[in-house]
DNA sequence: ACAACAATGTCGACGTCGTCAACATCGAGT
DNA sequence: ACTCGATGTTGACGACGTCGACATTGTTGT
């Protein structure tokens, strides 16, 4: 009898899609440096080639691939977000939905800030930053109005607390801080952050 | 062999800090991707194998890069520390001492932070990153003796200004903040950070 | 003095990778 | 129905990391 081979139609269908979830789950998995488009066409069951196709090179993946990281933490930013919540509880809860977010989805994130974009893929980039940037923004602002938080520059006060959290992060991603007492720690570390280091 | 009339000497006598340091003015000026141990031989003016001899494999050279790193990042910081300083002063130029550093050593800085080893070379990094840490922990700690900074444990308030100080480094490495800025930006955030946000 | 030996460097090979150009196949719109 | 653009394939090229076999050197024990 006559074994046909098992043939994938010529066309993919959608390859795209498919490369870049393949490209995050190696991410995951295996971390950036182990990240080859030759391999992802293995996977996807396409020629090396293909992704040609659809990424100029592999920068150009990446580079979509932080995109899609960007809409999902902005995502899981503002579904975390409760206007109604008191300050500092709401600060907490933010804080800890970015945590989440880092600890596992570390590599992507440095993939995010990572800046090796020409300038013609930078504009996207950019956005995407202000766009998560702005919902803790909007919220330090909207505290300083109501005088629960102290004047000044509320650009600087968001860089304050945001270079926190992506410190924090980053600490739990390198292995330097266990994830989970991280986790636990946000309430403390929101705490201080409001209240500050000195005694009062 | 036949011998060439002008040829180099079959050693090159100190191959090993040659590549170290061809290594780091690489990373300085086309970043951690454009590395090449083929290039830093040829650079060495010594064949493609022969950085073999020195690093079992490119992971191992770029961990004893990072350990180069520790010792200058340390170095910094203990000379920039003045115990005689009021506590916000002090923090203040801790603090200014290593985003200098970050801003100008960023892509070393990175690799210090990338946690690639295998268990072994992992102590000598681990006994960096302490040794590090430590001395701004000691600041930490006995401002706390002096009843200068609020209670608790001292581990958790030098990870959370440690975290902070890395978050507004990665931010500049990042180009998310101009460089310059950041740095004059120094003083308000030690205050911001010891004070608190709320107003007082 | 000198022979063994370890350290260091060279050479050639292998497999993998990213990228390109030339060609093949498909589907959408005239 | 035909064309043409989008998508996929094939083969090639040069660069890379790593390995094993070999060459050259400096050192060390006798």
């Amino acid at each position: 009898m006559v074994r046909m081979p098992e043939s994938r139609p010529y066309h993919h269908g959608d390859l795209r899609s498919t490369l870049l979830a393949g490209a995050e789950r190696t991410l995951r998995e295996k971390g950036a440096g182990a990240l080859s488009l030759r391999e992802l066409a293995r996977e996807a069951g396409v020629s090396h080639a293909a992704p040609g196709r659809h990424f100029k090179d592999k920068q150009a993946l990446l580079n979509a691939l932080a995109l899609t990281g960007y809409d999902r933490l902005g995502q899981a930013l503002d579904s975390a977000d409760d206007p109604a919540l008191p300050l500092e509880r709401r600060l907490t809860v933010l804080a800890r939905a970015y945590l989440a977010f880092a600890i596992d989805n570390g590599e992507l994130l440095e993939l995010m800030y990572a800046r090796k974009h020409e300038p013609d893929a930078s504009e996207q980039m950019a956005a995407a930053v202000d766009r998560t940037v702005g919902s803790l923004e909007r919220v330090i602002a909207s505290a300083q109005e109501r005088g629960e938080i102290v004047a000044g520059d509320p650009h600087h006060l968001t860089l304050l607390t945001g270079a926190t959290l992506q410190g924090i992060a980053s600490f739990a991603a390198g292995g330097m801080l266990d994830p989970a007492s991280a986790l636990d720690g946000i309430e403390e570390l929101v705490h201080l952050l409001l209240h500050g280091l000195k005694p009062r």
